[in-house]
DNA sequence: ACCTGAACACCGTTCAAGT
DNA sequence: ACCTGAACACCGTTCAAGT
């Protein structure tokens, strides 16, 4: 009865809590996540766990951050657009990984981490000298691209996996029939190979309407 | 003890429930929402409403779909960037009449007038031929430019809202000191005086970057 | 066919008691 | 200072009974 829980006996901190709450989220979504459940994972009573976290509602900004500390905010300095776009990639390939966050993103204040990521993006446009309008606009912009469209793709996947895995073609003959032009965006998706870069795509379409539209020309 | 609530007594029906839903929903937002509140609203018991509605899930489906009942598909045949731009300023007027919409939107099946939404702006970036990726990116660019931008839009409007309140230049100094782009993001809101149109400026960055990705020239 | 109260298996969190 | 079981006030939903 000794080495079969392999965590169990450190002594709890925010940390450990909130490492386990992402890991387990990761594997079974955000909506399946319950303290008692976290407890079970770490051995401890649920009610240790708040000797630790104030409430669920502030773990979940903490678990965010957790996994924003997985990005890498854009360099300061260089190519702004080329900064942005290796930025912008770490920062979606992180979210693919944790399929829960794009969904939390905007539904919760900012923990520390977040707030410097964004700080960092507003300096990269600032210092691109594109006037405050653009800087404005445009943060909010790629902010929306990298979790909103992320958060589309995971949407899309889900269903396709669950929705299509049984139906396939049956399904999408009766989809045709109502929503003709649904049907094939969705045997679009089906043939997309993974390689399209769709995310980088837009986020080009976005960045040089930027500069196009800022004074420095 | 007759005609105090007005529409109680009425036989129940799914319109009735979803409009009922929605309607507490835009009052106290989607997570204050319960099964037992929409009975007590509607004056039934609460397995009254299972006979309409399958379970939470698929009436949160039917909610959304309700909204999106109060858009505008975009126009087909005429100009395709003029048709796209009108239609999306009216549902953006609407996600925000709604505020808890943007986030379920994702998290939720499409219901058949979010199909038909979806269908018809497919419809009308194919007939604007630029080409199959151009059609497959743009759809995702502009559907995600509509749900997040509005989502993140309604997110800051919150924080703002209830954190600042109070505080307001306290906060702002303390921001500051750690996040001075962020600080200077977020005065730049306070005078925002909300005829700016970001939401449009996006739009047209997207819009017209398709447009030049295109074939057409 | 529609309605409904009681009951069940869960939640997050408070409280009082332990070390 | 940290831990914890019992209990409370909720959930969504099943079930069996009513009309």
């Amino acid at each position: 009865m000794a080495a079969t829980q392999s965590t169990t006996r450190q002594p709890l901190d925010k940390q450990r809590i909130l490492e386990a709450a992402v890991a387990f989220a990761d594997e079974h979504g955000v909506e399946a996540l319950t303290m008692r459940k976290i407890a079970e994972k770490l051995g401890c009573g649920v009610m240790s766990l708040y000797n630790h976290v104030v409430n669920k509602d502030e773990m979940l900004v903490g678990m965010v951050d957790i996994v924003v500390g997985e990005t890498e905010p854009p360099a300061i300095g260089g190519d702004w657009k080329a900064a942005m776009r290796a930025s912008a990639a770490i920062a979606h390939a992180v979210l693919l990984r944790h399929p829960w966050v794009p969904a939390e993103w905007s539904r919760r204040m900012p923990g520390p981490k977040r707030m410097r990521y964004m700080d960092s993006i507003l300096q990269v446009l600032t210092e691109a000298e594109l006037g405050p309008e653009i800087v404005y606009s445009g943060y909010h912009a790629v902010t929306m691209h990298i979790v909103g469209f992320t958060l589309q793709e995971i949407a899309y996947k889900q269903v396709l996996d669950t929705d299509l895995e049984q139906l396939a073609s049956q399904f999408l003959a009766d989809l045709g029939d109502d929503y003709p032009h649904m049907a094939d965006h969705v045997r679009a998706h089906l043939d997309d190979d993974g390689n399209s870069d769709e995310f980088g795509f837009v986020l080009d379409l976005i960045l040089d309407g930027l500069e196009r539209a800022g004074p420095k020309r």
